[in-house]
DNA sequence: GCGTCCGCTTGATCTGCATCAACGCGGCCT
DNA sequence: AGGCCGCGTTGATGCAGATCAAGCGGACGC
């Protein structure tokens, strides 16, 4: 039903999908890649609020603008639909609306887990579960065939705005895990999980799920 | 149109409301007092994920659970409506999920700022955007008058898990700021703001509305 | 081919907050 | 009245992670 106004629009590694205070002419959806929502402090702090995957949602109905920046973390496609137009066929479908709400909990939900790494994780239980977040996020994806091999999106810089360090200490806990033969790497931004059992002891969530 | 379902319940300081997990037979809203919403790793540590004010809602429709514990941080009394019954409700009211709506991503934009301030904030920082936070909350109570008095409604601890800190530190920031002639005591847990614009500015948050 | 830039690693040092510890005050129970 | 307990303050010390600094390798432009 959406089929009559969607667009494709791609965007390059590194640009801004829609800045803090843009009015939101569109709602999207994410096709391919991987884009970052942020929100900086006027001294240039700047806090990864949220990390999008193909499937996942921008934009908010009834809301005109958003508080933070969307930025491509890697080339991204986008799959985008008229906000107003979005807005009446929400008005029709009841159903669409109560997904949205599904949606918004979701994502709720996942940003209270992420105040609690923020709040009280160590180094290494961040990057242990962030690694461990990559590993089941990408399980899903069909384009990764499975093993444990994980790709990272992020740069080291964007992985501790992430998770609220700062990038040599994300190189260095990355590095221990390494030593540590928890993960091996094949380059960069592509390694093994080998020991997944340790990694999960190491996000520090124990008992749960 | 609430009427007909609802029912009032009170709970002593310190009670826990709902437990992460509990199945969620009702939905609230605070009528009086101040409650917490907190999740525990396994170890002890935790993250206050959520402060509730009079007026504020507890549980979400279609969510038979919740993954945090919901507690007392002064007595409370709260208005409860039979879960089923107001789901019902929803269904045959469509402005009503669009409220519901509204507030999912209301406390998802208040959960995405906490995030900075748990992420990137300095100790003082937090402190002084918890103060000016509660400042702005209180302010809208009737039954405050004006004037900048601020009454905590959290312990030193429970500031502290809200906020990312110890409860030692959080004692020191508050006793800089009254050293500073920011904040002026009458007891423990009621001050008043001399330096509304000192606090601002302390809290990090510059050149934004 | 050579310089440069970007992302990353690794080492040395610094520091803000946690941790450990002692004590003060007020409320409540007996 | 006396003792205890919960909450708060303040001081001394320790340490995880930030900051400062140097160097490396690969991609890219000229």
């Amino acid at each position: 039903m959406l089929e009559g106004i969607k667009t494709y629009r791609t965007v390059a590694v590194g640009q801004t999908i829609l800045r803090r205070g843009d009015p939101l002419n569109y709602v999207a959806s994410v096709v391919a890649g991987v884009a970052t929502l942020e929100k900086s402090m006027s001294d240039g702090r700047t806090q990864m609020v949220g990390l999008l995957f193909p499937s996942d949602f921008i934009g908010r109905p009834g809301r005109r603008e958003i508080d933070f920046d969307v930025i491509a973390a890697t080339d991204v496609t986008l799959c985008c639909f008229d906000r107003v137009a979005f807005e009446r066929l929400i008005g029709t479908t009841p159903h669409l609306a109560e997904r949205l709400l599904e949606m918004a909990l979701d994502e709720l939900d996942a940003a209270r887990e992420w105040m609690v790494l923020l709040g009280r994780k160590t180094a290494r239980e961040k990057i242990a579960t962030f690694v461990h977040m990559l590993l089941r996020r990408q399980r899903l994806e069909p384009a990764v065939e499975a093993g444990s091999v994980v790709v990272l999106p992020l740069t080291r810089e964007a992985i501790a705005r992430y998770i609220g360090l700062t990038l040599e200490t994300v190189s260095r806990q990355l590095s221990m895990m390494k030593k540590e033969d928890i993960l091996r790497f094949e380059d960069n931004r592509r390694f093994e999980v080998i020991d997944v059992a340790a990694l999960r002891r190491a996000t520090g969530d124990m008992g749960e799920n």
